[in-house]
Order: C-alpha cells, then structure tokens, then sequence
DNA sequence: TTGTAGGCGTTATCAT
DNA sequence: ATGATAACGCCTACAA
C-alpha cells in the first residue's frame, strides 16, 4: 500500500529520456518545450501517478499558496461561517489554508501564529482576537500580510474587515423605537469587548435620536445561560423594559427562554432582536428578528485583501461590512398597558 | 516592514562563527554539541528572529507534521465539533491541520485529497464523506494513513471512526415505547445515505422488540424546512403519530415548529426525540430529548488512530462510539385517548 | 565537539 | 528545444 517514495521529477526524467528540467518545464506547459515532448511527458508523470511536491517548490519559490487562519474555536457556529467564506475564496484562487484554534488564549494564539510562520504561508487571518497591541510587532516581524476579522483591536498596523457594529444595533434599536417602545433594554456580552462596547453605543445613538434617557444596560456573555439570568432579573423590575436587544442571537435565545419562562408572550409582552442572524434565529418560537451579520462573506472579504496584498498591490485597510436589519416575529409595538 | 528574506541557518553561522551543522544541532538541543555553544547560538537565534522553515525541513525529513482534513461544510455546526477535535488533539501532538471544504462534492473531495497529496500531508481525516469505493484506491495509491468519520462506505481499506447509530437509535425509540407510545413515526434523512440507514434500523429494531408493527417513515433531509413538511403531513393523517423520532436535532426543530404551528402541544400531543445533541437542542421549547454524539471526542479519536497508523502502528479498523441518550422535555407519555 | 559534503524535489539560470 | 548546474534551507552521514 504505502508506497516508500512518492516519483519525483527526476524519475519520470528518466523513464522518458530527457533530463529533469525538461521534465519540469513540460509538466508546466512551458512554451520552450516542443509540443510532442510535453505530451509524452504528461502521458509518463499521468501513468506513473506523479505529484508535484508543493513543498519541494516551496523551497524554491518562496511561496507555499497557503493562507494560516487562527480562530477562536471552530464549535462557534459564526466561526464556522466565516471560515467557510474564507475556505471558498482560498480555493477559488490556489490556496489552502491551515487552521488553528486559539480558545482566546493570546498565548495559544502567539504560538498558532508562529507555527504559521514556520510554515511560510504567504498570509494569516485572524478572527476575533482578544489579543493587544502587544502583539502586533510580532505580526508586523512576520513580513507577511495579515487580516484581521471582527477584531478587539482596531489598530495601524494591521488591516481588517469589520461588521458596522453601530450602525446595525442603532437600527435594531430604531426598529423597536418605531414600533413604539419606550423602556428597551440591553443584554452585552463581557465587559470591555470592543464589538460589545459598539453595540451598545449603536443602542445610546437611537436612544439619544429619540429622545428617550432611560438606559436599561446589564451584562451577558454571548451564551444563553447567562441571558436567562440576566433577563429574568429585568423582568423583576418594578418597570420591567417592553423590548430587549441581545448583543448577539444565542444572547437572545437564552433571554426568549427567561420570558417564557416568566409566563409571558414574545412578542406580545416583550419584544426581542439579535444580533448575528446564525440559524437557531429562524427557528426559535418566535423566530427572531436580528441583525445579519454577512460571515461567508467577511471571510471572502479578508482573502480578497490578502490577496492583493500577497501580490504587493495596496488594499484598504479598514473594510467594513453593512449590517443589515432582519425582521422577523419577535418584534412588535408595545401593549398598550405597559406604555 | 516586510523581510526580504528569513534568517537561515547560514545567517546565524556566520554570526556564531560555527558551521550551519552546528547551528542545526545546537538549535534542536543535540548533546552532542558543547553547552555552552549550544546557549549562544540559540541566543543569537533568538536575537535574530529566526525561525526554522517547516518547509526545508519537511523536504529532507519526508514529514510535514500536517494533517489534511476533509469536511462537508464548516458552516455544518456538527463538523465545526468534530473539527474542534480534530485540531486539539493535532496541536497537542505537533500537528498542523490543512482544511478543506467538498460541500458533498466527490469532485470537490478528490481535488483536495489531491492537493493534500502535493502538500505531503503526514495522514488525513474525512469527515462524513458521501464517495463510495470508486475513491478508495485514490486514498491507498496516496500511501498516507487515512481516517474516515461517519462515513458512508465503511470499506476494507480505510480505518474509522463512527458513531452507534443503531444502538443509539434503538435507545432513542426504546425510550419512547417505554413512556407508552405506540404510533411512533421517523422522519429520515434523504434516501441511500448511511448514517440514515442505521438510524432507521435502530428504530426498526426497536418496534420489532415491542412487538409494534406499524411503522411511519417519512424522508427528511436533515434540515428543519423539510422536516416540518413532513411532519405536517404525518399530522395530517387520521391516525397521526403520538411521538416522532428524527434523523437530527435540525430535523427536531423543524418537526417542533410543525407541531405548534398545527397548535398542538409538545410532549403533551406529541413527543420528540432528536440525534446529535448540538447546542440548539438544549434551547429550543421545550428542550429536546436527543441522542449525543461526542463529537470533538471523535475528532480526536481519528486523530490518535491516525498518530498510530503514522509511526507505522496497528490501529483499530473501525472505532465505534456509544451514543448517549439525553432525556430533556420534549417527550413523555401519550394522552390516555390517543392510545 | 565541530566541520565538510551531499542530498531532499523543485525552479531558475546559463549554456548548448 | 533541451541539458547541465546551482540554489532554496534544512538534516545527516562521515571526517577530523
């Protein structure tokens, strides 16, 4: 079965009789070679089942067509999407990628990052880094380009493609305030996230714009659990908020949980929107309305850049990407009791 | 910013005032070099930046320590999972991983079970892959150890690892026939495919131990709006089914939003069993009873079964993984006048 | 303990 | 149109 030693060029040089350069520049379809020599050479590399070593080539080119992603964790279904659009793009134009994980560990993330660097690929996107300007001297060090997605740390040096994380949730926000709510509250993640603190200005924007002063923040952490917490104790108020917006979709299933669970009717006694729009938001009773997110395509987003600047051509620095508001059942105007 | 070129070996031997020999052993720590030129020339890399090539080295040494892996999609929150696994379990051991998307394409599979071939991948993994036999001599001609998870066409040449799914199905209807159901329906995945096959096996095995001999099997696809179809149509019957059993938690989903849209109750009318057991189970109203797949554990089951079979060990031919059941809120016993 | 020389499988530069 | 030769960056006998 395993065969010990892949052929190789010089293999096939010698069962056609010429010698490995011609082997080289007939596989490639070089011009330089006489037409009826190439095709006897495909013929003999074809049957003797020759594979081009990339890694051979690399060596000598400089240039492996391998793009390093580092992720979060891959279990994250808005990971998967983005990875997804970056795979697509990747192999539309000869690249493969490597993955890894960095569990938000900025160490695991430094040495993913090395390890691309060993490996030469010819670019690195990174999606959601907590990871500081401590750590862009070492990208910079690489001398290959990098692409940041959704990143905690907007900086100079690098480049990176964002979702429009105000403009979106000021228009989740606006959506409520249009159907007439009044006491709209908001479920963040963690404290201190870049995303979660540009969610929560987009929220004070439409507030402002409306004229309404009463703020309603409290603090999730992206997961249902937590949400269920979080929006239980909002519905013990004395003014409990008619409407809710979650910093993202699994924010929201957790709150829509809470609400149910408080014997009340979404979106009759309270109103819910997310942010993301990742699958389980199509399906939930009711399905909810959301923020899209466009992943596959923030991923392609970042490939593209890469890829003009792996060729040396400039490329814009900060992409940002519309977020786009995606109404669905649970939303509606207030009862009119709790105005 | 960007390095025209690396630091080599050479560089730091030149710097060092040794040979590259030297310079390669001290960097890897061979005894064989005084400790103390081992010290400054790794200083000197350090100082340097220098990073070794994993490419130069996998020329000479004929291993890359990479691992190609082959998924249907990444946007499928099952393979991010088993992904997951898949790479924690690499980086543990060294390994880099080398992704690739098919979307079910046998096309799509080859070229990058090719292009892992080019890039001599040290082992790969496929992950529910639909290529029959037609493809398996590709695999053996590649001489890499080759790992299969939950794939279509258990076969002779490859190892795998899999989940029970005749047992965990079994389980699944057992349960149900337990709580008293006697009208338990299966909404299947599409027609021929594997891991359908079983399931329905399982619940076959099932009614057969309980001596039921109706059976009600319906085709889904393995995506809600399909199966809410379906189970629209079996509540349709005159004789509707008191419980269903889905080929997935997506499918659950779809047959959950049927069932309320038909303004019945879960598990009061009707009761619902899921398999996977992805996050959304656990969230959707009521939470799903379901059967578990570990599937990062199955990640990093093929992952070591492959680490075996490259130093050139025995392993496993076929793995197979229990499944779990998980009892949540979406099943109980019949009403007493649909009996 | 260190150095010299050769080779891994390609591509690239000269010749011829 | 083809061949000889060198080089990419590393590892590894073999020599010293």
């Amino acid at each position: 079965l395993a065969r010990a030693t892949p052929t190789s060029i010089k293999d096939i040089a010698r069962l056609a009789n010429v010698s490995h350069s011609t082997v080289s520049r007939a596989l490639r379809n070089s011009p330089l070679i006489n037409r009826e020599t190439t095709e006897r050479i495909q013929r003999i590399a074809l049957e003797s089942g020759y594979r081009a070593s990339a890694v051979a080539r690399g060596l000598v080119t400089k240039k492996t067509r391998a793009i390093g992603v580092v992720v979060t964790t891959m279990s994250d279904p808005f990971v998967g999407d983005v990875v997804s659009g970056i795979q697509e793009s990747a192999d539309l134009n000869g690249y493969s990628i490597l993955l890894a994980e960095s569990n938000t560990d900025p160490d695991r993330e430094r040495s993913a990052v090395q390890s691309f660097a060993e490996r030469r690929v010819d670019g690195i996107v990174v999606t959601s880094s907590r990871v500081g300007a401590l750590y862009l001297p070492l990208l910079a060090e690489l001398g290959v380009p990098v692409m940041l997605i959704n990143n905690q740390h907007p900086g100079p040096f690098v480049h990176s493609v964002m979702i429009e994380n105000v403009e979106g949730s000021r228009a989740a926000t606006a959506h409520l305030i249009e159907l007439g709510h009044r006491r709209i509250a908001y479920i963040g993640d963690e404290f201190g996230r870049q995303s979660d603190a540009e969610r929560l200005e987009g929220y004070r924007q439409a507030l402002k714009a409306a004229g309404i002063r009463r703020e309603l923040v409290v603090a999730g952490d992206g997961r249902p659990e937590r949400a269920m917490r979080a929006m239980t104790a909002l519905l013990e108020r004395s003014q409990p908020p008619t409407a809710v917006f979650c910093y993202n979709d699994l924010t929201a299933v957790g709150a829509l949980r809470a609400i149910h669970a408080a014997g009340l009717h979404v979106p009759r006694d309270v109103s819910v929107v997310g942010f993301d729009d990742v699958l389980i938001g199509a399906w939930t009773e009711p399905p909810l309305t959301t923020v899209r997110q466009p992943r596959r395509r923030m991923g392609s987003l970042a490939v593209e850049g890469l890829l003009r600047l792996m060729d040396g051509n400039a490329a814009e620095q900060n992409v940002k990407v519309p977020a786009e508001l995606i109404v669905r059942e649970s939303t509606a105007p207030p009862r009119k009791e709790s105005r």
